[in-house]
DNA sequence: ACCTGAACACCGTTCAAGT
DNA sequence: ACCTGAACACCGTTCAAGT
């Protein structure tokens, strides 16, 4: 009834793709911090050396978790050429999604340079898309840095805001006392505003993003 | 000729300060990762428990660390109240001189809710300056928020992008196979073109906050 | 009040050994 | 080829003790 020898509780085999999965549940659920190559070996009934015959280290792990998240943003469908503008968008909303869904994890994808396998499939795909909006290669690479800029300063603070409890000092009457503009902004920088922030910011760079010159000067 | 008692070597006494001071140096020479309670001590002449009697653990010194990042952002001279972009210009170079100056400590400060004693002073500046463009407070927690993803989303991307190596798979033939647009991209996603598109993105951005309206609608 | 030193329960990683 | 188990050189933190 089972494929594992007697004696022996069946489990799947291990494999690159099983233990970067492992890793990635054990982020989300403890945090970052909390991961070690032990745990992840406990979370997969090995022992945590076996980890070793798959990724070289801890950071040959990381990098494949990271890969898993940008694998994780779901590409739109391009409605027709000249909705290129409605792709982006729809990629913009995927990516923060991908922050949304994996808050402890997202870090990795952010300090990360944009390189691993699957972000060369994104990268493809995106150049696809503005390459039919009639972006020659040097704007389209402006184009993607921008967004990525807002996109993940976005999700960071996001993530900074709502991770945090309640802003500390700004309850904290000496922090306010002679400071009446702090005072004044506090309710404001609080988690309730960060949509309507992400939306407004987003369409703004999106409009500014449409009129770009096609082809960079030169 | 010293104050320290004979037989033992002088050394300044311990603050909170003079240790977060310490470990922002040991951040910038060995990188975060190799910063520990231990070699934060061992940099100052003391056991490294002694750290453990000016802060409550090394979450609360990396926090300390993180505010000194802050305290070093130069807040400018605002030369005419209706100067408040060129200020705002000058803010924002002055936030990425930070990262580029600890490159290696900068994480701290973008990962981070903007929450501690320094933030709150910078925070005061900020709400003056655009309350005396005109700017209500959730307007002005607007165009904070919107500059402030910029200004982290832009400065990871540097430290990622200037930290890495050559981009790995871009040189590898196989990743670039079928990918015709990941290879006309390529040359135009590493670091010599990052200051160019930063003062592009940031100009923009400064224009679009030029013409924000003053106060919320509603 | 400020610092030391031993101890505890962990880490990442190396290595020799098992099957 | 894939995994185990002991070992090494570290961690953050607690605690009792020194001065």
């Amino acid at each position: 009834m089972t494929n594992a020898p007697a004696g022996r509780v069946a489990r799947p085999p291990l494999s690159r793709d099983a233990i970067a999965r492992a890793a990635l549940a054990l982020i989300d659920r403890d945090g970052l911090a909390q991961l070690s190559m032990r745990t992840v070996g406990r979370a997969l009934g090995v022992e945590a050396m076996a980890v070793y015959h798959h990724f070289a280290g801890k950071a040959d792990l990381l990098d494949a978790v990271a890969d898993l998240l940008v694998a994780e943003i779901e590409l739109p469908h391009l409605e027709a050429p000249d909705h290129w503008i409605g792709w982006l968008r729809a990629v913009a909303h995927a990516y923060r999604a991908v922050a949304t869904r994996h808050p402890q994890a997202f870090p990795l994808l952010a300090l990360r340079r944009f390189n691993s396998p699957a972000a060369f499939a994104f990268l493809e795909r995106f150049g696809e898309v503005l390459a039919g909006a009639g972006f020659d290669a040097p704007m389209t690479a402006r184009a993607f840095r921008l967004l990525g800029f807002y996109l993940n300063g976005a999700a960071l603070a996001d993530i900074a805001i709502r991770g945090a409890p309640a802003p500390a000092g700004l309850d904290d009457p000496a922090a306010l006392a002679d400071r009446p503009h702090l005072r004044a902004l506090g309710p404001h920088l609080g988690p309730a505003t960060l949509d309507a922030t992400f939306v407004f910011g987003l369409e703004e760079l999106l409009a500014r993003i449409a009129t770009l010159p096609r082809a960079s000067p030169g």
